[in-house]
Order: structure tokens, then sequence, then C-alpha cells
DNA sequence: TCAAAAAAGTTTGTGTGCAATTAAATCGTT
DNA sequence: AACGATTTAATTGCACACAAACTTTTTTGA
């Protein structure tokens, strides 16, 4: 009765799925001469836009929490591209600032996104109108994620296991 | 100079990779009670396609390799839900079966999908809408990932570490 | 004022993803 | 039949994701 909705080809959930897993994959052979991983990328391209920020704040912005974060920013501090401090201001907080290797990644980093673009073959238009699509899911996910139990900005929310 | 594009507003890639681990997180309330995870959940779809299937045909369709797969069918079988073993007329490949409990799942499972698209509040038509945008970036981010890992001219490409 | 609550990160444990390597079985060609 | 090439999974090593527990610091409120 019910095998039709549960076919793969119905789902919007695995498109989503497989196409972020092939975004990263394609964005690999761009990022790995650069020494980043994509996550890597993403918390540079937050720091590139704004330098200093707090690890919640940049948090909010990629939608990860801080178990996630300590880590992936352990590592880039450790390959010198960011300096992590607790300002004396507020002791709990974690800022992260940009060394000048840091900086200056940005120059070669500024050729990726083109790249890519050429490599799956974009143009600017059809990109922009699929990133509007897919962007406007966001929102109602994040409502639906928050209101079931994932820690998806500041509340808790969660008792269950995984 | 550049820095336009490298606003992460302006990135195709970031909306994908958000709205996939938002995705996965919306699962969750439905999935835990059913003691899955989401890689679990979609190897199942797979399977109650059809039964039996080998490791790398499960892989082509969830575009996955065994190296991923291999450590979520083996969960899947330390929790009853399938059987794997060689068949005799080829002892390299592996087949997953499923269990009487892994079929009985099924329809358990079947509610998901729509449950889902109600916590969400998308209707079946934006929802078809919103999945075939996707879908068809799929064979595109394919022939970008696989044509930077595979080889260049005969040689191969990539030798750096991750 | 000061104990309780809240906030901010870190740590821990589990489960993917994926590249690279390894091991076993099968196939093709001689 | 022999043997190198190919196929198929499993293994290894590293880096996310994320829930839950924990630590330290700050804020609150009776």
């Amino acid at each position: 009765m019910s095998d039709e909705v549960l076919r793969l080809d119905n789902q919007l959930c695995f498109p989503l799925y497989a196409c972020a897993r092939l975004v990263t994959q394609a964005y690999r052979a761009h990022l790995d001469p650069l020494g980043l991983t994509y996550p890597q990328y993403l918390v540079l391209l937050v720091l590139w836009e704004r330098d200093g920020q707090k690890v919640s704040e940049i948090g909010e912005q990629l939608f990860l929490d801080s178990g996630t974060l300590t880590p992936v920013l352990k590592r880039l501090e450790h390959n010198g591209l960011i300096i992590r401090h607790r300002p004396s201001t507020d002791e709990r907080a974690v800022e992260s600032r940009l060394t000048a290797a840091g900086r200056k990644l940005k120059r070669r980093a500024a050729k990726v996104p083109l790249s890519l673009l050429c490599d799956v073959g974009l143009d600017l238009q059809e990109t922009a109108r699929i990133r509007d699509t897919v962007r406007g899911l966001i929102p109602r996910l994040q409502h639906a994620a928050r209101r079931q139990g994932a820690t998806v900005e500041g509340r808790p929310v969660r008792k269950q296991k995984r």
C-alpha cells in the first residue's frame, strides 16, 4: 500500500543528502591544495567576513554547535591560520582571530567558488535560482528540527539518546 | 575585490550543506523510536525496494562506498534487521538480506516521510518541485566530483592526504 | 550578598564519510 | 593450466556531526 512513499526516488531528503556530499567531494580537489577541509573552509569564510568572532557566533551562521566547532578551530589554529583566545571582558568566550597566513589564504580561496561552478557547469543565473530554492528550505527545516529535539540554536529540547 | 564571491550568502554549496544536516536532524526525532540512524534508514529503503542486494549495488544507489557501508551494514546486522552472507556463486560479494524484523519495520517506517513533510510544512507539489530541482544537480556534481577523484591524462591526480 | 541558574566551551562517545591500503576471489589471456 | 589484472569487500586513519556530561565563568534574584 504505502510502498510508493518509501521509494528513494520520491523522497526530497535523499537528493539533498547526496548533493551535499557530492558538493564537498567536488570542493575537495580545490581545497586540498590549500590544506583545507570543507568545514574548515566554511569557518574561514565566516572569519574573512568578520574577524575575531566567538565560537557561538560562528556556530549561528553555520548551524554548527561548539562540539563540532571546537575541534575544527583547534585544527585551524594548529595549522597556523587562526589564534584562539579568551577575551578578558568575558573569560567564558573564545574568540578566533586570523593570523597573517589565515588572511593571506583568502586570495587563493577567492578562486575556488568560480572554479566549482565551472566544474559543475552551472551559469550564475541558474546557480542563484537553485540557491534561493534551497535556501528557502532552511527556516522551515530549522523549525522542524528545533521542534523535535535538536539543539539548533540555544534551546536544549532533546532528551532521548540517538 | 573578490570579496563578494566569498560571502557565505552567495554560495550555493552552503545551503545544500546546511539543509542536508537539518534534514537528518529533523528525521532523527522519527527515526530514534525505530532505533535507526538516517544512513541506516536509507540502506533499508534500498533493501525494502529489492532485498538481497550486494554492497556495491546499495552503494550505487546511495553514492556510498564500501568503506562507509560496511560498518552501517554490520550495525544493521547486529541489531537484527539484516543478515549478511557471501553467495557461493561469487564469494567476493556480500549480500544483505532482510530478517523478519527488518521487513516488519517497513510498516512503521512508512509513516515517516509524511510526518516529515508535515513537520516542515511542505505540500506535495512544492516538495516535488524542489526535489526535481535538487535532483537535477546530481549528475552534474557526479561529473565534477568524479573528474577530480579519478585520473587526469592517465595519471592519478590524488596523492595528497585530506 | 551569595547561592542558584544560565551561559560558553570542552570533552566524551557513537556513527558516519571517504581516501588509501589490503586481502581474497574471479576473470582473461595466453 | 597458469598467472597477472580486475573486481569486491574489509580495514585503516582522519575529520566531521551531534547528544550528553562536565567545567569554568558570569549573571540573577530572593
